[in-house]
RNA sequence: GGUACUCUGGCAGAACGGUUAUGCGUGGGCCUGCAAAGCCUAUACAAGGGGGUUCGACUCCCUCGGGUACCUCCA
């Protein structure tokens, strides 16, 4: 498959053939998560179910940044300490993303988990002159990285004349970027050069190479993190290994609430937990999953909503096949082929969701037309399913399966309503169908037959 | 100011140098005891403005304009 590589600016074969490793930035843990963190993890989660649908092993790491001056700041406005606001941060964590379906990576690396290995990855740049000791810690030399800024295209004299940041004397040149911070205060380590913690990027690089080598296949984040952060990494993994870093740089759109970019500063954020609460996890993976990943994504009630409309076309097919009895039928295998097809391709062209999503959705039309049409036999019900279940899987979406005894109580309520209708009596059958619609059960009324679907309950919608 | 990306019909959003994208929405219809759901059908003079290349451009080039992001922490 091809995916655009945000170093060499263009498309590059992902070699599925054996192993595909990835690393992901993740969050840092000092508050909680939202929207666009999901969209960045859920692009991911999916490319991730669809190589290993593929039947290829992926091996997955996402760290886990714990400490950071926003982390200890966050600390001592609450009064207490940078381990208790990770942890509690990381439990959160995991709390939003397994509600939103998300896979659980094969490893989080931690940053304070580590601290030896970035030490000995610090000791190896100054080995090698790359990196130097001054009074306030110990920087990286970009001047030793010719190839400094390849990533994000910035050319190293325009960064000097436009910085804005205050320019620390004790550097060489003020792009050096700290690989490690003296500070006496906790959270502090000793290390060869004094006490202090390590920089920012230097966690990526040390944790990224220590689980999944020197070269990888894929090394993304979201579009925020190509300069300063991934720039520097890059900077920091070559000079270490000598060898190129990642093979492809993925990078995922922002979210964008009324066009502008999602963050704490702006004070526009949605939170995982109340989006989750108010949609559900398959409408925030439709959403997250309906514009080009490359692509910033506007935030809206409205898209939303036109995503929960597709839910619910996609909650009556699958019920729609669950209870497909008729006698007449058409020949499906031309349908499952091309939906198939077009799904495969356009993920395998630079991972394009929404066409992915646009073929899933046509699956989902063509079902629920035969279904209308009386002409869904179960045979052809059955693997139009089996395909159906393969690409709500590859996308993470779930229909929650119901116990024998719930839809034998609704077989029963079902049985007695049509008595009713049959003997006309119509108030009656419409209580029932009440007391159905109380339980999210809604009756599609075929000619011949009554079929039933669980909607999922959907907060917002009322 | 610099750099990158972006500008498609009411909304969302693709592909492609020449063929209807598609979905949502909207109108009509089918089904139904009535609904709902679903289906069918119709609907959009669409390409930010202006130039150019070309037999032909939404698609390539130039230019002007709008937007966003990054240049400081950020998914």
């Amino acid at each position: 498959m091809k995916l655009q590589d945000t170093l060499s600016n263009s498309e590059q074969e992902l070699d599925v053939s054996k192993k595909v490793r990835i690393y992901l930035c993740g969050v840092t843990v000092y508050d909680e998560s939202h929207i666009g963190h999901a969209r960045t993890i859920i692009v991911f989660d999916v490319l991730r179910k669809y190589v290993e649908r593929k039947g290829t092993e992926v091996e997955f790491i996402q760290n886990f940044t714990d400490v950071d001056d926003k982390i200890i700041n966050r600390a001592q406005s609450e009064n207490t300490t940078t381990e208790e606001i990770s942890s509690k941060y990381i439990k959160n964590y995991f709390k939003d993303f397994d509600g939103l379906n998300v896979k659980r990576a094969t490893n989080y690396p931690k940053a304070t988990e580590h601290i030896d290995d970035i030490i000995k990855f610090i000791e190896k740049l100054i080995g090698k002159q790359i990196a130097y000791t001054s009074k306030n810690g110990v920087y990286f030399s970009i001047s030793k990285f010719p190839e400094y800024g390849k990533l994000s295209k910035k050319k190293i004299d325009e960064l000097q004349s436009g910085a804005r940041i205050e320019v620390d004397e004790a550097k060489i040149d003020p792009l050096d970027f700290a690989v490690w911070k003296f500070s006496d205060a906790e959270p502090a380590w000793d290390s060869p050069w004094g006490k202090g913690r390590p920089g920012w990027h230097i966690e990526c690089s040390a944790m990224s190479i220590k689980y999944l080598g020197e070269n990888f296949e894929i090394h993304g984040g979201g579009r925020d993190l190509i300069f300063p952060h991934h720039e520097n990494e890059i900077a920091q993994s070559e000079s270490y290994a000598d060898s190129t870093f990642a093979k492809i740089w993925m990078h995922v759109g922002m979210v964008t609430i009324n066009g502008e970019k999602m963050s704490k500063s702006l004070g526009n954020i949605k939170s995982i937990k109340h989006v989750l609460e108010n949609w559900g996890a398959n409408i925030i993976r439709l959403f997250c999953l309906s514009g080009h990943y490359s692509k910033p994504i506007d935030y809206s009630e409205e898209l939303l909503n036109e995503n929960l409309t597709k839910w619910r076309q996609v909650e009556t097919c699958y019920y729609e096949l669950i209870h497909a009895d008729s006698e007449n039928h058409e020949d499906v295998k031309p349908i499952i082929e091309k939906t198939s097809t077009e799904f495969n391709n356009a993920l395998e062209s630079d991972f394009n969701t929404h066409l992915a999503l646009s073929a899933f959705f046509q699956l989902v039309k063509e079902a629920n037309r035969l279904a209308a049409e009386e002409k869904l036999g179960k045979e052809d019900a059955r693997i139009i399913k089996t395909e159906l279940q393969r690409m709500i899987d590859i996308l993470g979406l779930s229909i929650p399966e119901m116990t024998e005894n719930e839809k034998k109580e609704i077989d029963n309520l079902i049985e007695s309503r049509e008595k009713f209708r049959k003997e006309k009596q119509f108030e009656d059958a419409d209580k029932i169908r009440d007391k159905l619609n109380e339980m999210n059960i809604e009756l599609i009324d075929h000619k011949e037959r009554t079929v039933w679907m669980k909607k999922e309950n959907i907060k917002a919608e009322n």
